[in-house]
RNA sequence: CGGGAAGUAGCGCAGCCCGGUAGCGCACCUGGUUUGGGACCAGGGGGUCGCAGGUUCGAAUCCUGUCUUCCCGACCA
């Protein structure tokens, strides 16, 4: 009624963005390209965060946090580093505002310039490893494994909730280490963190892999990345990892002595997922009633719906929930009871449906006389009645089973999308007709990378990491290839 | 940053062409009847018409500027 919801059939860009406002994830707000996380949004975040924030202390990180503003000369220390975030770039130039002499109102105060400029962080390398010029002396404060969690803001042209904001939340790793071996092995260690997270939190398959030349990092020496493919059959790249070699160490200054009292410059690796996994996971299970949150990270796993004829039947359902809240609690499982009487049962069914809760279960004076109550999935939208007797078990186990479908589900369609090709007309005509990633022979050339992308839009999101070799002929230009990669449309 | 569309009550919209007392649906408040898939009846409250200038006796309506959002491109996570 008052929410309805654009099918995906319909307008796909549309449906995102209901599912995001009327699904309560977000809003846009006064500010061009930034948004306001509403507390349902969220509440998906701190469960993503602290899920994240485990994995990362059982890895030996620990969390720190580094300023929000970055001198200038900081950001220009690294070549690449700078080309690559220089166009995207907030600039604070002045320190003061004051009223205006002519009334106009206030004004940026002309004395109160910066002497050096400071940059909005796009990315903290460079104010942590100008940090780690001072913690780092020998090698016995290595590897240094630091996390942050925090804002960055890019300048971006054009935004879109979660998915691309000037202002986004994430985590960003930055670690240091003794050898180039131990700093690869930290990158791919978190990008295994990260697939493990968005498989089994996110219930969201992934393929590791890292990306070629033109798509990596500013500053990295390789960069590795999760790539997901969402229901339109367009890519997201939902993780990176970056080995960084000695780069920013160099240009930092950043040496150690060895255990032969050796100068050495240190080994460097950062690593980040944002709030853009929220918009991962929006695309990768919601369908047109609305969000489809899986269990493990859902801000709610169960809302309880009452349904009673006057103050008696709902003095008595009221008693059964709670003592059914309480059970489903020590589970450790996160439920909901409304009771709220302006919105009748099947407002809420549509709401819940809408806000992806993963299990409703409706509570009514008939099913107290039975000793039941029915349990709605969001997933399948099955509904079943069971028991009272035992409830809380079934409860898990239904939880259970929802994550995995889901996962399955996004599995499924993720493993039909992804398709041999070894013919040009064959490869844009199956970006437009099926999308998904296409895996094809390409001749290891920027030039080829950029004309494929240049003629269909498609970019090459990873060579996966476990890919076979296998000569074959370059898909565009028909020069000899060694493996295929991976070619999708991306956001 | 280019091209298109839009901004009027919390939300969705009409009114604008052709200037003259700001309207409809949902939501909200009160009372009543209801309650197993987005209830109904009656009464009621709420709007600087995005913002700033201009034209006019008079501007939601005409003109100029500006801000914000959406869609499509270019750029990028």
């Amino acid at each position: 009624m008052s929410k309805e919801i654009t099918s995906r059939a319909a307008d796909y860009a549309q449906w995102y963005n209901d599912l995001v406002i009327k699904g309560g994830l977000a809003d846009y707000s006064a500010v061009r390209g930034c948004m306001v996380i509403k507390p349902y949004g969220f509440a998906l975040w701190e469960n993503m965060r602290d899920a994240l924030d485990k994995m990362f202390k059982d890895t030996g990180h620990v969390n720190a946090y580094f300023p929000l503003f970055i001198p200038k000369s900081f950001l220009s220390k690294e070549a690449a580093h700078i080309e690559g975030f220089a166009k995207e770039c907030a600039v604070v130039t002045h320190y003061r505002l004051k009223n205006d002499p002519d009334g106009g109102g206030l004004i940026v105060d002309p004395e109160a310039k910066l002497e050096e400029e400071l940059i909005v962080r796009p990315t903290s390398e460079t104010i942590i490893w100008n940090t780690y010029k001072d913690w780092i002396q020998s090698y016995r404060d290595l590897p240094l494994l630091v996390n942050q969690w925090a804002n960055v803001v890019r300048w971006e042209m054009r935004t879109r909730l979660f998915l691309r904001t000037a202002e986004f939340l994430w985590q960003e790793g930055h670690t240091a280490h003794a050898t180039s071996e131990e700093a690869v092995a930290e990158t791919r260690q978190m990008l295994d963190v990260y697939a493990t997270f968005a498989e089994e939190f996110m219930a969201m398959p992934v393929i590791k892999g890292v990306k070629t030349i033109s798509e990596r990092f500013a500053g990295a020496e390789d960069t590795y990345c999760i790539e997901a493919l969402m229901q339109d059959g367009k890519a997201l790249q939902a993780g990176t990892s970056h080995f960084l070699g000695q780069n920013f160490a160099k240009a930092f200054e950043v040496k150690f002595l060895t255990k032969e009292n050796k100068q050495e410059y240190v080994w460097a690796t950062s690593w980040g997922v944002s709030t853009r996994l929220i918009g991962a996971l929006v695309m990768a299970h919601s369908d047109d009633q609305g969000l489809v949150m899986p269990p493990r990270i859902a801000p709610q796993q169960v809302v309880i719906v009452p349904i009673f004829k006057g103050d008696e039947q709902k003095q008595i359902i009221g008693e059964k929930a709670a003592q059914i809240m309480k059970e489903l609690t020590a589970m450790g499982i996160r439920v909901k009871y409304d009771d709220n009487e302006n919105a009748r049962p099947g407002w809420k069914f549509a709401e819940y449906e809408m806000k992806g809760i993963p299990v409703r279960i409706a509570l009514g004076a008939r099913d107290l006389e039975n000793n039941v109550v029915e349990i709605a999935r969001r997933d399948t939208k099955e509904k079943q009645t069971v028991s009272l007797d035992g409830l809380p078990e079934v409860i898990r186990q239904l939880l259970d089973e929802i994550q995995l479908n889901l996962y399955n589900k996004a599995k499924t369609y993720r493993d039909a999308h992804i398709t041999m090709v070894d013919d040009w007309d064959r490869f844009v005509e199956l970006l437009d007709e099926k999308g998904g990633f296409l895996s094809a022979h390409w001749d290891g050339t920027a030039e080829t990378e950029e004309t494929i992308k240049e003629k269909t839009k498609a970019t090459i999101r990873c060579i996966p990491l476990d890919n076979k070799k296998e000569a074959g002929k370059c898909i565009l230009t028909g020069q000899p290839s060694e493996q295929r990669v991976l070619f999708a449309r991306a956001y």
